[in-house]
DNA sequence: ATGCATGAGCG
DNA sequence: GCTCATGCATA
């Protein structure tokens, strides 16, 4: 056979690449990241300082990391079922086909800007680093290329955001009072209120583990649901929902839609859950690259000094310690991503 | 539950 | 290039 997937439990494969998907794209983020160390160190007049500086910071950072590390936060929710495989909501016999089609959501898009307010001395810190070296591990040990993940699915959510801010940085944004007439339970549509967001995100684990249901279930599930744009989701991202590891438009955008779902299950329940299903397949593995203790450890001194390095200075980084450029590049967006996370409610 | 990755859409 | 939504693989 060639290098086909068949992946999910269920006979549906999530390869949708539509020509365009509108993904939620939005919210406006100006001043999301308040606390940027950014040291003002200086001294990177002398290469031969600026080791110095970067190992200081490095273990500066380490330190600072360690400690706020411990638990910045923890979605940790007060139940923890095993969730059995019970997936029972899900036909079976799905369809086949699933039609996203990225329509809707058209609301404004995002960011505006990124500035770089201070970036004196990561200049020179990595300045120093080998900066036209030749790649220690590049084609030839590609540790992601055992896999063959053919295509991706990408479906995107509708939903009408509105304009919210970041909970996390400055969440002012209480929603004025009583403005939305459509709080119905099903309406689909969603105020950006963090606050709604949570509670539901509770009660939606709660119903989910008293059907018995797992997140991959529901996640494949969605697909049943035949809404239009939506496909199924993975466990990842139910998952992520359930302790609030989205960004609030995610949330906002997937809540309509979980919501939808979770009605239509209970009521699949009472009137007939019994349905054995069969299902298996599988093959197709990614590999997924694994960054040690010391490296990682040393991406995040770098990340406190410069969350935003250039190509070269990632390129440098790379070849310090040793890892393809492209790892550390998603590195980076990576840590940036979660830096941004919603998390609101932090100390409520 | 989370780390690393892909890819669309936008500068 | 980045962000953002999302996923696969894994601890």
């Amino acid at each position: 056979m060639m290098s086909m997937n068949s992946k999910q439990p269920f006979s549906m494969h999530p390869i949708l690449h539509e020509p365009k998907y509108t993904p939620l794209h939005s919210s406006s983020e100006a001043i999301r990241r308040a606390c940027l160390p950014t040291p003002s160190l200086q001294g990177n007049i002398f290469a031969g300082f600026d080791e110095t500086l970067l190992q200081r910071a490095e273990a500066l950072a380490a330190v600072d990391i360690v400690a706020q590390k411990s638990h910045p936060f923890k979605p940790d929710a007060t139940y923890h079922t095993m969730t059995t495989m019970t997936s029972m909501t899900c036909t079976p016999t799905s369809s086949s086909a699933h039609l996203h089609h990225p329509s809707v959501l058209t609301s404004h898009h995002h960011h505006p800007a990124h500035h770089q307010p201070a970036q004196g001395l990561e200049g020179d810190l990595l300045d120093h680093l080998t900066p036209g070296i030749s790649l220690g591990g590049m084609p030839g040990s590609d540790v992601c290329s055992t896999a063959s993940h053919t295509a991706h699915a990408h479906m995107s959510a509708i939903n009408h955001m509105q304009h919210h801010h970041h909970p996390q940085s400055m969440n002012m944004h209480p929603h004025g009072l009583g403005s939305h007439s459509s709080l119905g339970t099903s309406g689909g549509d969603a105020e950006p209120d963090p606050r709604e967001l949570e509670s539901f995100a509770e009660r939606f684990k709660q119903r989910r583990i008293k059907l018995g249901v797992t997140q991959a279930d529901v996640g494949a599930a969605l697909a049943n649901l035949k809404i239009p744009g939506v496909g199924c989701l993975s466990q990842s991202t139910i998952c992520r929902f359930e302790s609030l590891t989205l960004s609030h438009n995610n949330m906002v955008a997937l809540k309509p839609i979980l919501e939808a779902w979770l009605e239509e299950a209970e009521r699949a329940q009472r009137e007939k859950m019994s349905k054995p299903e069969i299902f298996n397949g599988g093959d197709k593995k990614r590999k997924r690259t694994s960054i040690a203790a010391p490296e990682k450890r040393s991406l995040e001194a770098y990340f406190a000094v410069q969350p935003r390095p250039s190509s070269e200075k990632i390129a440098a980084i790379a070849e310090k310690l040793d890892l393809k450029k492209n790892v550390v590049r998603v590195w980076f967006c990576n840590q940036r991503q979660k830096q941004k996370r919603m998390k609101f409610s932090a100390t409520h």
